[in-house]
DNA sequence: CGGGCTTTGTGAACGTGTGCACGAATGCCT
DNA sequence: AGGCATTCGTGCACACGTTCACAAAGCCCG
């Protein structure tokens, strides 16, 4: 395997781990920080696979990509589990964030706590209207997206959430970038362009909806449905 | 705890469209009604797909589980393929959707605009806190959990929306089960257990900033190499 | 201390998704 | 009409993800 030779001098075994398992070490992550407060303090995959809602061969290769953190014949120490996934995701310091856009959606994001709980501080709002400027959400206030760099750069924020309408996403992605953002996590609807080198994750609810939308149609599809007004509609979907 | 697993009827399966494929066509939607708006009404798989950040083989292997819709040496009828995607998708008529729990997130959703212009009409918000009911959210009035069945039934809805708290999630799940939804999209940090045949999309952000994290924690550990500044842009999905 | 029971860790088979490469179809131009 | 430039549709190979199945590794108990 054709690997990148560290320049740094002790290898921290750094494997990578593939996408489907980064996507599910938080679910596991959640659970078992749940289990732990509840006093258990061992698991087996069987157990953690079916509050996670998945197989247990499954669970155990995920796990085995940490390491050989396991005890054949008893199952997994909850503990020590929470740390390496932690420690694995990043999750051993927290990652403030900035939020672009103190709309609708960005008010309910600063207002909501589960954000700092889990290691992800507000570090600021920005907003383009002059009159947002100033209004306080969640404790945060709301300063002028010009002021965006400053912000990134004082409170060493790598992560920024965009809750901009559609049209202004790209622009606030490019500021983000310019101000020195490496991650993005994208609420509108638009497919960013970005560098290479920048993370950008992708939530749209229409398309969530739209997905749902299909499979209902789907079971409904038995019974023949024609829908009245047939014929193309000019849509905006 | 059962889980959906594969191993359906065959004969029921008239052309399945694949998983990825279904996630895809709502981005394609929106960038071809977007096009058809600006005047556009021919569109080339290679330019969708420049729009949409993919691959322009995967745009036209995706199309192509909708039929041959294209024209050879010139490419697609914007229109056309509007009218057939959202046939796909289900999108010929409304989805009424009903919100569960009428707090921080489930008020920013009713006020969302963007949910009913594009065939999701707010059918009804529930909560189960008394003192929420009968406030009025994007000119919907908020009303008790227990009046769920009869909404879902008058109103027709198929998909429920779960916006409580995390603890609450399986309990709001179970009521909309009951009330006759079979489609719901989860917005608490928790796995939900529903019977056969009921599709569940999760949205959860916790999950989304971990796994920038991850890839944030990842590019610490190469440090020395430093982003070519003003770098090409790739459109990375 | 050894046999039996449990559960991990992983090789291998299988399934799904992606992207290249190219034949086939179509429009345009001479 | 025929040739040429495009662009679709898809077979194929490969990469990635999932699941099965089982040996290896540990604990318990007599
Ligand atoms: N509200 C929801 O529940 C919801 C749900 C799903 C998706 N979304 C998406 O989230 C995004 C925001 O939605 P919303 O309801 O909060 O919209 P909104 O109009 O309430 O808020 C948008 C905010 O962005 C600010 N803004 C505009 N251009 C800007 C720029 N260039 N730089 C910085 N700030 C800028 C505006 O001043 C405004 O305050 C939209 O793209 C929407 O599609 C919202
Ligand atoms: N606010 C956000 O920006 C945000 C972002 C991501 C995820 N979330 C998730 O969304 C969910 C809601 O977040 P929130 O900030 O709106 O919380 P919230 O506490 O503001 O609102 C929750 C609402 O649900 C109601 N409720 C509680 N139990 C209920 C039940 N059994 N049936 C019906 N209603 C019930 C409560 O009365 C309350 O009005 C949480 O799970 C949260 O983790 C929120």
């Amino acid at each position: 395997m054709p690997n990148v030779v560290g320049g740094m001098a002790p290898d921290r075994n750094r494997r990578r781990i593939p996408d489907a398992t980064v996507s599910r070490l938080p679910v596991y992550l959640r659970i078992l920080s749940e289990q732990g407060d509840e006093g258990v303090d061992s698991i087996s995959s069987e157990r953690l696979a079916e509050l996670a809602g998945v197989n247990a061969a499954k669970v155990r290769k995920d796990l085995s990509y940490l390491g050989s953190y396991g005890t054949r014949g008893v199952g997994y120490e909850v503990a020590y589990l929470v740390y390496q996934i932690r420690r694995e995701l990043g999750l051993t310091h927290d990652w403030p964030v900035v939020i672009v856009g103190a709309g609708n959606l960005g008010q309910a994001l600063a207002g909501y706590g589960g954000f700092s709980e889990r290691g992800f501080p507000v570090g600021g709002i920005v907003d383009i209207d002059e009159s947002k400027v100033g209004t306080v959400l969640g404790g945060v206030r709301v300063r002028h997206i010009d002021e965006l760099p400053q912000i990134v750069q004082t409170k060493r924020v790598n992560i920024g959430v965009i809750a901009t309408p559609g049209a202004a996403a790209q622009d606030a992605a490019d500021r983000l970038v310019r101000a020195g953002v490496t991650s993005i996590l994208n609420f509108a609807p638009t497919v960013l362009s970005v560098p290479r080198g920048i993370e950008v994750r992708k939530v749209d609810l229409a398309v969530e909806l739209q997905i749902l939308s299909y499979h209902e149609q789907r079971k409904a599809g038995a019974t023949v449905h024609a829908v009245p007004g047939g014929g193309p509609r000019s849509a905006t979907a």
